[in-house]
DNA sequence: GCAAAAGTGTTGCCGGTACACCCATGC
DNA sequence: GCATGGGTGTACCGGCAACACTTTTGC
C-alpha cells in the first residue's frame, strides 16, 4: 500500500449505478432489477447499472444503461457519490459512481416491467446486492436533504400540477406533514411556482388550479 | 483520445485529486503542485493526486499519495465529486475523483516547500492544468456551504483557539464579516465550541480563553 | 498611560408556525 | 344535498441582526 508500488495501469473497472425514484401511490419508490449472480448473489434485487466506455463519461453512460436496460429516457441525474470499496464487488475490483435519478408518476408508471424490473417502495427495499443498500441510503438522504433546499421536486411531478400533489409529493419524501396554509404561502412567495389558470376537474371535488414550477433546471433556494 | 492510443492509457484510469485547504495569513489557500508535462502542460500548476492502486481504496489513495507526494499526512478529508470528462486528461482517459481535504495552518505551515508545491490563495489558483480549475471552484463552494452547516472548520484549526481565530477562519472561508456579539453567541449556545479555562496570553492585548470543539468528528448543524 | 484585542446584553423586526372555516364540484 | 378535497388570513412567538462600551494585558 505504500509508495514503493509500482503505478498500476491497468485497466480500472468503472461502472454507473442508479438510484432511480418515483412517488407511486404515495410512496417514495426505487427501481430495482434482478441480480442472479451464482455464487454470490442469488435471486436478488439491485439498483440499474452498468460498466462505463472508454469513450463516453459517466453521465452518458448513465443515459444509455437506463435506455438499453430500463428503456427509460429523458431522467434527471444527478451526482451522488463514488463508491471504492475493494470487495463492493466479489468478481473483481470494480469502482462505481452512483447516480440520483427523479422521475414523475406518470412516467415511471410507464416503464416497462417485462425485465424483471419493479418499483419498490424504499422501506422494503432491503439486502439489496453489492453494496447497494448503502448507496441507496444515501441516494434517500441526499434527495431528502436537496428538497429543502432546491427545486429539485420539480422532477417528481409532471410540468402541471396542483398545489396538493405538489405537497403531497414532499411530505411523501420527507416523511412527515405539512401545514397547508403555510406550504402555499412559502411556495408561492418564494416563487418558485406559479399558477397556469387552468383547472384540474372532474373529481368529486372542488376543481384545483394547475401550476408550473418556474423557469427551467433546479436552483437554490431554502424552503424549510 | 480513443481507443487507438497507446495501451497502457487506452481505457479508464482511476485516479484521484485532492484540493487540500488551509487558512494562511488570512486567506484561503490551496496546495499546489508543479505540473510540467509536455506537450499538453509547461510550467503549470495543479493539485496533488496520483492514480488509485488496485487493492486500494480512494480514500486510502487520498492518503497515500498526500503522504508520499506532498509528506503531509494526518489530514480531513471527504469525497467531493467524480470528474470523467473524456478529455480532462489529453494523455487519455483518467476518470478523477477529487476530495475536498483541510488543515490546520500550523500544520499546513510546517509542509514541506521542497518538492515545489506551494500554497496560493484560492483567488490567485487559475489556470490550473487538466480540469483542475473546475475541481477547485466545486471544491470551495462545498467547503463554504459546510462551513454554514456543519462543525467542518474544527479542521482548519488547531485543537485550542480562541473565539476570535474562529471567527476570522468563517470570514475567511464565506468572504464577508460577522458580527463578534452574535457570532459567539451563537456557536457557544448550540454547544459545538466550549471554553477549556486556559488563556492564550503573550500578545500585547487582553488574554483571550481557549476553546475546543465538542465531541469529535464533523456533525451537522445549522448555523446561517 | 496607551495601544490593542477580549469580552459582554438588549431591543426591534421579520419570518415561521399554529390554527378553522367556507367554497366548488360530482354524484 | 352531501361528500370530497380546494382554497384562504391572522396572531403569536422565537430567532436573527444591529448596536457600544468596559476590561485586561504588554510595552
Amino acid at each position: 500500500m505504500s509508495g514503493n508500488q509500482k503505478p498500476a495501469l491497468r485497466f480500472a473497472v468503472l461502472a454507473i449505478d442508479v438510484a432511480l425514484f418515483a412517488v407511486l401511490d404515495r410512496r417514495l419508490s426505487v427501481l430495482l432489477i434482478p441480480v442472479d449472480r451464482p455464487p454470490h448473489f442469488l435471486n436478488r434485487r439491485g439498483l440499474p447499472g452498468g460498466l462505463i466506455a472508454p469513450e463516453e463519461t459517466a453521465e452518458q453512460a448513465v443515459a444509455r444503461h437506463l435506455r438499453d436496460k430500463a428503456e427509460v429516457s429523458r431522467v434527471y441525474v444527478e451526482q451522488l457519490a463514488t463508491f471504492s470499496g475493494i470487495d463492493r464487488d466479489p468478481r473483481g475490483r470494480v469502482v462505481s459512481v452512483a447516480y440520483l435519478g427523479l422521475m414523475p408518476a406518470e412516467q415511471a408508471a410507464a416503464v416497462p416491467l417485462a425485465l424483471g424490473q419493479r418499483w419498490v417502495p424504499v422501506e422494503q427495499a432491503k439486502h439489496l446486492a453489492y453494496d447497494h443498500d448503502e448507496i441507496l441510503a444515501a441516494a434517500c438522504e441526499r434527495l431528502r436533504a436537496r428538497l429543502g433546499y432546491s427545486t429539485i421536486a420539480r422532477h417528481l411531478l409532471p410540468r402541471e400540477f396542483t398545489l396538493t400533489e405538489l405537497q403531497q409529493t414532499y411530505e411523501t419524501v420527507c416523511g412527515r406533514a405539512f401545514d397547508k396554509r403555510n406550504f402555499r404561502k412559502k411556495l408561492l412567495e418564494v416563487g418558485i411556482v406559479h399558477p397556469t389558470g387552468k383547472m384540474r376537474t372532474g373529481q368529486p371535488s372542488r376543481p384545483a388550479e394547475l401550476h408550473r414550477f418556474a423557469g427551467t433546471g433546479v436552483s437554490v433556494i431554502v424552503l424549510f
